[in-house]
RNA sequence: GGGCGUGUAGCUCAGGCGGUUAGAGCGCAGCUCUGAUAAAGCUGAGGUCGGAGGUUCAAGUCCUCCCACGCCCA
């Protein structure tokens, strides 16, 4: 047998572990780069995975989609440089450190011992990404693994070193006094993309506060606030200064609000009088807090603001610079004091009295107990509300000002957006919201207040001069002392480094803040690359902490010039304001251009419900549990088949279905290997290259053939414009075709046992098409598909490579494409499913031979078509005869259906009454033209059909009416009951689980002996019986 | 509040420049076919194409407004 027999079903968890065993065994990844190498370039850039965790299965969508395009290039021959990436410092690591050592503060970590607390985070980075690397083998993604790039690492750092310099060699880089989202338990700022998707319905205090103010007898402004820790750091009120508002006369005394809210406020009372917002501009006021020592100097009053809103509140704003950007922005313009009322962990400073080192989060009640007390609270409540908490560890934020770092946007803001411009977005809506973004960003914050990530390399003297180290050796050679322990440019080891002062030579040392994650991975289209190196390092990539986890190269800048811009690189949509935009960022600053462009984007996993996947939902599915019951090619076939601008449901669900449409074409290759192996054909391998030369090939054969072509055009294009979706609908639909079209179709010719021309046209044909589809899909399923090809090509072809994926993609034969020919089959196939359908109609199954079909169509070109196929339509029907007419009058009427596009423009509001017109049969034909109503039609501007009369068949498509002579002779009738019997002698084969070559003898009772009269011989060969004899019943039984 | 997107059969989704009777898969019911097929075919039930206006001879498709949902930004 040349073929290894097909088990019914494939077991794509077996194979998926054998395959890539073999892979690994044979070296394949390794013979394709070699294969490739040298060649032209498709430059992808893979944007690092956090190196955290396990992977989930929405990592395996992107890498999916990576694979698929890295393995379609590779297929095409191009070189690539296959390098995987990871992201390793920041505060998702430290957090996740954190969790594992017991800690859950600065002080804690910092008690522990930051050098310590920096190992177990380069451990964790080191662990992982062997785990995700495991993983992602097993997906079946093909990378460099030895070689991937860590943002740890002491080269990524310099090179980010060197970004900044160049930033401050441009004015861009700065340090700012500014109100920031704080998180209270990380101790750290979160810059604005980290604010996003980290807003939660929380429940806060509502309060309506009176402010009385300074020289009126009983009188106050109320103001509103749902964070009363900020109260105690009040030094303004903010009006509209165009707002009318109004004084109303309440039980104790005279409030003021806007007018616009005043009926929405817990105020009753009579309204005295009304007065514009800018005229209580300057008012002077008592705080609520004035006794505390913070609030010693301040000297409360009223100030004017455009952006307050009529929408909530009394229309008088608490204003408390040092806990709230907006009121920061006020406050520079207006000349407040800033109070800082909270420290880096939330609790009060010593000069908040009562509050000192109790935290903002749990003041509330006694700041509300307070106020009552003092006779200012007008009213307590409470407003859910959606509130920013810390996406790490879901603490609520505060606003706190801080010191931070900035690089200022604005002069690079237009460049990046031109850039941005030249990039391929897909899909495209995705380029507008990069634009959006680019538009509105503020300057970005780089700085964290933590300990694991990339130290900043801002230096500053006792005089204040700052000094900006570019790189490792740029430190090394100003180092004054403290290198001795410096292993990598990390905490803590990195702040026992004193360096000179570039101005006055001073002991300059660094300060304490740590780079923004997104720094590390924007640089990596310059640090993996050699830019600007000038020495090629072998193995010089993982330097510092990143030793030892990479045997990657730091090449030099040619190399760079090569593999710069990517030509490709894909990611999920949160990436266009974090990775996208970094990227974009350092690019546009040191190369003055976009460092990818093309890019795709995809949303979001789901569940197959579409509800987000959550641990404690309990509807997570974890990758691993996920690739060893799925399967790792039928998960990438839901990843590949789903839109990627819509989030993707993942579950067994969806995947059994795709395992049930993948049986079809499993389900031929079965079938295929099971008579190949019976009547032992051997296929020739250069048919696939050389192109398959049948001289016995039935029209169907020729059909199939040119199907094929027309799909390997059709996915390669696909593959092309980067649209899995399309490519996998476009095979689908071919599976169907070869299934329950060709294959249903030939199967006669596989069965029987004369070893002919005809038989081995079928086999070479059908070989063919299983191997040309095995290789187009390929790139999506590399499990099943090399499986298929060993089997199929490698085991029985000695000149084939072992591999699939070492055999190129397919290409279009063009002499084996024929389109007139697919036209031809379509209009075949709608006549026999009209004829089907009209079987139906009459109740006459199929089994039951009948004596013709007549198929009418007015269209000479489809009528010759069909003539061509005429044996195709008498198998599929089982009929003696097919009639071709013209007309079909006796069981059929005509229409004429306008052309509506010529129609339209020459009649316009006539249209409308013609189409009724022909619509109720009033028009006459004659000499190719139609006459309606006042109108004469020309050829082009109508088309007739035929639409079958009540009974007779079912109308379709393609203008064609199909009847059938529905008379069964007794001759026909006979014929029938012989194919019953044999559907019967088969089904009693199979019920006995004969193999499909054992032969049988029959024997059958008195009823049956006028069938096997007449039809015994062909009963006899169908079966494969030897013998036909009397007997009680019917029976069979094994020779 | 602004921007982007989505809304088509019970479910998941296709529907280039406006044009004839709006499709597929899954699910459901009935029938059929079957010695590769745990498959497949046919028929049927099931659609206010989110809603309302408008442009047009003609709107699922173009325009305006509105509704719901998702995302991004305020």
């Amino acid at each position: 047998m040349p073929f290894k027999p097909v088990d019914k079903q494939p077991d794509h968890v077996a194979i998926e572990h054998a395959v890539g065993d073999r892979w690994r065994h044979e070296r394949t990844f390794e013979r394709l780069r070699e294969q490739n190498e040298g060649n032209q370039r498709w430059s992808f850039l893979d944007g690092p995975i956090t190196a955290n965790n396990p992977m989930g299965v929405h990592h395996a969508w992107g890498r999916t989609l990576k694979d698929i395009w890295q393995r379609y290039h590779g297929l095409l021959g191009h070189d690539q440089r296959y390098q995987n990436g990871f992201d390793c410092q920041g505060l998702w690591v430290e957090v996740e450190v954190e969790k594992a050592l017991g800690l859950n503060s600065k002080p804690e970590i910092e008690e522990y011992g930051l050098d310590k607390f920096a190992r177990a985070c380069r451990d964790r980075v080191a662990k992982y990404a062997g785990v995700q690397t495991e993983q992602s083998r097993r997906l079946g993604q093909w990378m460099d693994w030895d070689n991937s790039y860590f943002t740890m690492t002491d080269t990524n750092i310099s090179y980010i070193w060197g970004f900044l310099k160049e930033c401050d060699a441009r004015g861009w880089l700065y340090r700012g006094h500014r109100s920031m989202p704080w998180c209270p338990r990380c101790g750290t700022s979160l810059s604005q993309h980290e604010l996003m998707d980290s807003y939660n319905d929380i429940t806060h205090p509502s309060l309506y506060v009176r402010f009385p103010i300074k020289g009126r007898e009983r009188e106050y402004l109320v103001v509103w606030t749902t964070t009363p820790w900020t109260l105690p750091a009040n030094v303004a009120a903010a009006v509209h200064p165009d707002e009318d508002y109004v004084r109303v006369e309440t039980l104790i005394g005279t409030a003021i609000v806007a007018k616009a809210r005043l009926e929405h406020l817990p105020l009753k009372g009579k309204v005295l009088g009304t007065v514009k917002g800018a005229d209580l501009v300057g008012i002077r006021y008592d705080g609520p807090f004035d006794d505390l020592e913070a609030q010693k100097d301040v000297e409360h009053r009223v100030v004017a603001w455009d952006d307050v809103s009529m929408e909530e509140g009394t229309g008088i704003v608490h204003i408390a610079p040092g806990c709230g950007a907006e009121d920061f922005e006020l406050s520079k313009r207006e000349d407040l004091p800033a109070l800082i009322p909270i420290d880096e962990a939330g609790a009060f400073y010593k000069q908040y009295g009562w509050l000192h080192g109790r935290h903002a989060a749990e003041v509330a009640h006694q700041i509300i107990e307070q106020l009552g007390e003092r006779g200012t609270l007008l009213e307590a409540g409470e407003l859910t509300h959606r509130y920013p908490v810390c996406w790490r560890c879901g603490t609520e934020l505060v606003y706190r000002l801080v010191d931070e770092w900035f690089i200022s946007s604005d002069g690079v803001r237009q460049q990046m957006i031109d850039a941005a411009r030249s990039v391929h977005w897909q899909p495209p809506q995705y380029g507008k919201r990069m634009e959006d973004w680019l538009r509105n960003m503020g300057d970005w914050c780089i700085s964290r207040k933590r300990y694991w990530g990339l130290p900043l390399p801002f230096y500053f003297c006792e005089p204040g001069h700052m000094t900006i180290v570019e790189s490792k050796d740029d430190l090394l050679a100003r180092a004054l002392r403290g290198t001795e322990h410096l292993e990598e440019l990390h905490r803590p080891w990195i702040d026992e480094i004193v360096i000179s002062c570039d101005e006055c030579g001073e002991e300059a040392v660094r300060v304490k803040d740590v780079g923004d994650c997104w720094l590390d991975a924007g640089i990596v289209p310059f640090s993996t690359l050699g830019y600007k190196n000038t020495q090629w390092i072998d193995h010089g990539y993982a330097t510092g902490s990143g030793e030892g986890l990479s045997g990657a190269d730091l090449p030099n800048h040619e190399h760079w010039e090569k593999w710069f811009p990517a030509a490709w690189i894909s990611e999920s949509r949160e990436q266009i304001r974090l990775w996208f935009y970094s990227m974009l960022f350092m690019s546009v600053v040191l190369e003055g251009r976009a460092p990818y462009e093309r890019v795709l984007t995809y949303e979001r996993v789901t569940d197959e419900t579409g509800r987000p996947m959550h641990k404690s939902w309990g509807n997570a599915i974890w990758f691993d549990d996920a690739v060893e019951s799925i399967g790792a090619d039928v998960m990438r076939w839901l990843y590949a088949a789903q839109v990627p601008s819509q989030n993707l449901g993942f579950g067994y669900g969806p995947a059994t279905e795709v395992k049930r449409r993948l049986l079809r074409l499993w389900s031929t290759y079965s079938f295929f290997v099971i008579y190949a192996n019976i009547d032992g054909f051997t296929p020739r391998f250069e048919t696939l290259s050389a192109g398959l030369r049948t001289t016995n090939a039935r029209p169907l054969d020729r059909w199939i053939l040119a199907r094929t072509q027309q799909l390997i055009g059709a996915c390669r294009a696909a593959l092309d414009d980067f649209d899995s979706p399309r490519f996998v609908r476009l095979v689908e639909t071919y599976w169907e075709d070869l299934s329950n079209w060709y294959v249903r179709l030939s199967r006669s010719r596989f069965w029987k046992s004369e070893d002919d021309a005809d038989k081995n046209a079928a086999h070479e044909t059908l070989w063919y098409c299983l191997v040309q589809a095995t290789r187009l899909i390929a790139p999506v399923m590399p499990f099943l598909a090399d499986e298929m090809w060993s089997n199929l090509v490698a085991s029985v072809c000695d000149d084939a490579p072992a591999s699939i994926h070492l055999a190129g993609y397919p290409m279009v034969d063009d002499a084996l494409a024929d389109d007139a020919l697919l036209d031809e089959m379509e209009a075949v196939r709608a006549v026999v499913e009209l004829g089907r359908a009209a079987r139906d109609n009459a109740n006459l199954k199929v089994r039951q031979p009948l004596r013709a079909v007549i198929v009418a169509t007015e269209d000479d070109t489809r009528r010759r078509q069909l003539a061509m196929h005429l044996d195709l339509i008498r198998e599929e029907l089982n009929v003696k005869d097919v009639e071709l007419a013209t007309s079909a009058e006796d069981f059929a009427q005509t229409e004429v259906m306008p052309n509506f596009r010529l129609l339209g423009q020459k009649y316009r509001k006539d249209v409308g009454r013609i189409q009724q017109l022909l619509k109720d049969g009033a028009f006459e034909r004659a000499d190719g033209e139609v006459k309606v109503g006042d109108w004469v039609l020309t050829a082009d501007e109508f088309e007739v059909r035929t639409r079958a009369r009540e009974g007779f068949a079912v109308v379709g498509g393609g203008g064609f009416a199909v009847a059938l002579d529905t008379e069964i002779t007794p001759e026909l009738a006979l014929e029938g009951r012989a194919r019953d019997l044999i559907r019967e002698i088969q089904d009693m084969r199979k019920q006995a689980g004969l193999e499909m070559t054992d032969r049988i003898r029959i024997l059958y009772p008195d009823a049956h002996a006028e069938t096997f009269d007449a039809h015994g011989e062909r009963i006899k060969a169908e079966t494969l019986a030897v013998s036909a004899t009397r007997g009680e019943n019917l029976a069979i039984e094994r020779t």
